[in-house]
RNA sequence: GCCCCCGUAGCUCAGGGGAUAGAGCACCGCCCUCCGGAGGCGGUGGCGCAGGUUCGAAUCCUGCCGGGGGCACCA
């Protein structure tokens, strides 16, 4: 019997119980189990009759005894003891029915059905193409690919996409500070500094010999057009090594020529909430909760970046997508209420189909003391760098680790070293080690067995691992819920230290001529299905499963 | 001034109202005739402060204190 087994074991067992009129109250929609932290208390606990006993008008230990009682009659439930305030202690028969669950469901073992059908848009990165990506923007790759694997685990359809700021004063910056580089000028003020910048300009002039001759609009507009397009492939090709795809990346600029910018004023115009002052258009995003009205136009006739972020709202809305979700760095956290009043403008309920996920930065460090960054004078660690440094398996799964509502200090002398440190190793390790207990079966030949007899699997330390095996289709399902791939990390780390115990107390293989066993074989489905789970878990972070270390 | 995030062990961080608050690192002491010691076992040590909500609060609410980040007809 696996958790969610139980879960409707008991929701019927309560069903059952109020027709019978022995209480009365609500029947919830589902019931809570968890794993109680401490052995002594059962295999699984619910809480359900403190829940039930206020609306029941009754004790909790009361409703408690009489859903108890129901419950030790359900086949597969050992005993059911109550126990504190009206907690219901459940042990079960066997625990060792998960593992052939998860033999059976294999790669797909964890993948729910929550968010089935949802189309999701999942907009995260979208760095300026105007330098390469720092480590805030690595943190976002590393979350937000992780948060689509959960999404699309959890049945959603999610396109992963990069808005390109490709419009805008700071390509003009982008395109002067590189004919400076060219002529070995110093960097104009606010312009783009750092080797990167002379870089791309070479690269420009090299695909453009005639560049030195044309009158300097053109140049410009050159470095600009072409400034971009080298530091789009240049970031394209980080991700892409860093294992995150992107399927659409959208350009800002393409929004004004495609008239998707003129399409959605209009459509703002015709809900009825703009108007004019001081000669510009404004949006009136106050009527929805907004602390200031918005310009759309300008009084110089550009439309502003908003109108934009509005248009390509619009135009996802308009491909489909039921959801569309945005990483921003806390640096944009003064965007939610604006977007939110947008979104209401065009007639959408916000909550509904607008979602803004606001990460907090990151702190680089390097044996302990801050490494100072700033992009404009180049002096920054990027994507590149630290992938170099610590390689992708550590560097995603560091910056994935944590929740993204602390800000991350990462030291890179830390995440460099091969130790624990970095508990990505301490997760991978387990999982080479169970790969390569595998491989030493196969040598003995012992083949793993389908239709081995869990039942066996009675040692505490099998129960130990057998619970947290039966708990990832749960914690899949919450991560995804809660946007927070982080769940998972910490997941892994437990179940990597309960598989060890598991190690180190029962033996797998037999020892010298011994016959392989019963127990041999149930062992080996076990130590199979921890491999499957550690590995599916390790590729919703993006991180790889080695077979050897 | 207003808004957002954070404050948990010496350090980096988990703890989505539940039982005795966890992990890794660091420190101290143990465990190799046998499946990978990148492992296991034991020990030291903690919820910023004050109220409130309730059977129950690290978790929810309010205030204060501390740290970080924001508040454009810039993008």
């Amino acid at each position: 019997m696996t958790p969610a087994e139980l879960s409707v074991a008991i929701h019927t067992v309560v069903a059952e119980a109020v027709a019978g009129g022995e209480f009365d109250a609500p029947i919830p929609e589902s019931v809570h189990v968890e794993r109680p932290r401490s052995k002594a208390h059962g295999d699984y606990a619910s809480n359900i009759a403190l829940v039930l006993a206020k609306q029941a008008g009754r004790p909790p230990r009361q409703i408690a005894e009489i859903v108890a009682a129901r419950l030790t009659e359900v086949a597969g439930i050992a005993s059911v003891e109550v126990a504190g305030p009206g907690f219901l202690n459940i042990t079960l028969d066997t625990l060792g029915g998960v593992v052939t669950t998860i033999l059976a469901a294999g790669s797909r073992y964890g993948n729910n059905d929550e968010t089935a059908k949802q189309r999701i848009n999942l907009e995260f990165v979208s760095a300026n193409p105007t330098g390469p990506i720092h480590v805030g923007g690595t943190r976002w790759a590393a979350v937000g690919d992780a948060i689509a694997r959960l999404l699309t685990a959890s049945g959603a359809e999610v396109t992963r996409e990069y808005y390109v700021n490709d419009a805008g004063a700071q390509i003009s910056r982008f395109a002067a500070s590189q004919l400076a580089a060219a002529r070995g000028e110093p960097t104009p003020e606010n312009g783009y500094a750092g080797a990167y910048v002379a870089e791309v300009a070479a690269r420009v002039l090299w695909a453009n010999p005639g560049l030195p001759n044309e009158p300097l609009e053109t140049a410009l507009e050159t470095f600009a057009s072409a400034g971009v397009e080298f530091m789009l492939a240049d970031i394209g090709q980080a991700l892409d090594s860093f294992g995150v795809h992107f399927d659409v990346w959208f350009s800002e600029r393409s929004l004004a020529t495609s008239g998707a910018v003129e399409h959605a004023l209009d459509r703002l115009k015709a809900e009825g909430h703009t108007y004019e002052a001081d000669g510009a258009l404004w949006l009136r995003t106050t009527d929805f909760g907004d602390d200031k009205d918005r310009v759309l136009v300008k009084s110089d006739g550009d439309t502003s970046y908003f109108t934009s972020d509005a248009a390509y709202y619009l135009d996802k809305r308009e491909r489909g997508y039921d959801r569309c979700i945005y990483i921003l760095g806390a640096d944009h956290h003064g965007y939610i209420g604006r977007l939110r009043a947008m979104v209401g403008c065009f007639g959408d309920d916000p909550h509904q189909t607008l979602e803004i996920m606001i990460g907090q930065l990151v702190n680089v460090l390097r044996g302990g003391e801050p490494v100072r960054m700033s992009k404009r004078a180049g002096n920054f660690i990027s994507l590149d760098d630290l992938v170099e440094l610590v390689g992708v398996d550590a560097a995603r799964y560091s910056l994935a680790r944590s929740s993204v509502d602390s800000a991350l200090d990462i030291d890179i002398d830390v995440l460099a070293s091969r130790t624990n440190a970095n508990p990505v190793y301490y997760v991978q390790y387990a999982h080479a080690r169970q790969a390569s207990l595998l491989r030493g079966a196969a040598e003995l030949g012992i083949a793993l067995d389908p239709d081995a007899d869990v039942t066996l699997l009675s040692h505490e330390r099998e129960g130990d691992l057998l619970r947290a095996l039966g708990e990832f289709p749960r914690i899949v399902a919450a991560a995804a819920a809660a946007r927070a791939p982080h769940r998972v990390a910490r997941y892994l780390e437990e179940l990597a230290g309960t598989y060890h115990r598991f190690y180190d107390g029962c033996r797998v293989l037999p020892q010298g001529d011994e016959e392989p066993g019963p127990l041999n074989a149930a062992r080996l489905v076990l130590v199979e299905a921890t491999r499957i789970v550690i590995a599916n878990g390790l590729g919703l972070l993006g991180v790889s499963a080695p077979e050897r270390m």
